[in-house]
DNA sequence: CGTTGGATTGACAAATATCAATCATGGTGG
DNA sequence: CCACCATGATTGATATTTGTCAATCCAACG
């Protein structure tokens, strides 16, 4: 009724899933369907491929963004090159806002993503945009809260449990349902292990090092690169440090 | 007119300073004052002592705090002590806001704070407060941007090189004002080594060594611990890594 | 069947953490 | 007023983790 998920594509098992299930917020209960919302707003939809540039840092922030489909990786650069991926978007997620007239950040879609472009002029009008926003930036500043406390305090291989089980569904933040055994389940990693590393604020070496180790424990099995079979997700939950 | 900084307290050299300045966000024009907004919204104030507790996590989300004077500090707790602190809010910053019913981190006051408490119950009915949210949590957004961005590829030099400029008057994230050598400065620090390193995701001992160097160096001195005097603003700056 | 780009592995280097003294500094009580 | 204490900061020696550089490996594709 007043969550818009469903009706805007597919959820990724990667990412988007459950996100709003069990929000207590009680802002939640007058916040619009978005599709009432975006009926006002002049929308355009975009697709982008795999890869391609959806904003550039620096840019003028002309749009807001709002993903239909597909997921959408933040990031910033170094001048000398370093880069750090920030966040990673669903379906449903905005992005582009802007309180200093460009982009503080590019963003790069992480397979093929189309998205509904809001011109930032007519976005303070609506009410009803205002309040999908603000629940947004609030998942954001929470997902960006956790995200600070791995790369500030967690071990490489703390941080890469941690990224597996954010694509386990429904667990990861929310905390275990108990540790009932003998719990398998199969992730499907859609970035490549240089963006992992970026993301987890490590290299790809290192990120591939904690990996085999994994395997060689058995915590994890690794099919074609991209397929992680997880023996036990209350183990490999063990390892994120959250415990 | 339509800013609030100047009506709620003295701004702290240490990081409200300017916050709002240079705002090109088309949004702001729209903005109500604080002040008639906080009108329509049964506030309590309320104050805290130097490192009190406002808020726990995990605690249930009952108030949104909206910073009237001081500095307040965010962090996470993870299960064996290690402390990662996610964001340093200055007046006129909002905390507290949840999407799961229950806060997601802990807010500490550094030195005397003042804060508006707003119901969380009452908090969606107001347009004027959903504007001023949705301002700050941009904000929000970019700074954990920025502090993702240093945690996951700066080194330990370039941490503390960030967070000193951060306190130098109007520089530090919008870009310099040219390099015009021979401005000086002058920071006084309000957190003490620990708190430093739990921001920077350093230990206390290399923070210490860092400072020490920079020391040696010629690049900063100090005086009684807490006052930061830095011979060349700009030199200073090309040790962050953003340039 | 070779080529290519991503992934893995190994050897080593560098950065940072850890553990343990020691050093200020400010406050307190004699 | 001064010695003592307590707390935080600094420094040193060493350990650990992670990064760097270089050499394969592997799977997909032409």
């Amino acid at each position: 009724m007043y969550v818009d998920v469903k009706s805007t594509g597919e959820a990724h098992a990667s990412s988007g899933d459950g996100r709003y299930a069990g929000t207590k917020l009680s802002q939640s209960r007058s916040i619009p369907a978005w599709d009432d919302v975006a009926g006002d707003l002049d929308l355009r939809t975009s697709c982008f491929e795999s890869h391609a540039t959806i904003i550039t840092e620096d840019d003028d922030a002309d749009h807001v963004f709002r993903i239909r489909s597909g997921q959408v990786m933040l990031y910033r650069l170094l001048s000398d090159g370093r880069r750090q991926i920030v966040d990673l978007l669903a379906a449903g997620d905005f992005f582009g806002m802007s309180t200093t007239g460009s982009y503080d950040c590019s963003a790069e879609a992480i397979g093929a993503v189309v998205v509904d472009t809001i011109r930032q002029s007519c976005a303070p009008a609506s009410d009803g945009l205002q309040a999908h926003l603000n629940r947004c930036l609030v998942q954001r500043v929470e997902a960006l809260h956790s995200h600070a406390a791995l790369l500030g305090r967690k071990s490489a291989h703390e941080r890469v449990s941690t990224f597996i089980m954010r694509f386990v569904n429904g667990r990861g933040q929310v905390g275990c349902p108990g540790p009932k055994s003998g719990d398998a389940a199969v992730v499907v990693l859609r970035m490549t292990r240089q963006e992992i590393a970026d993301y987890l604020g490590l290299t790809i070496e290192t990120v591939s090092r904690v990996l085999s180790d994994m395997k060689r424990k058995g915590v994890i099995a690794i099919e074609k690169n991209d397929r992680i079979h997880i023996g036990s997700v209350c183990r490999l939950c063990k390892l994120t440090g959250v415990h």
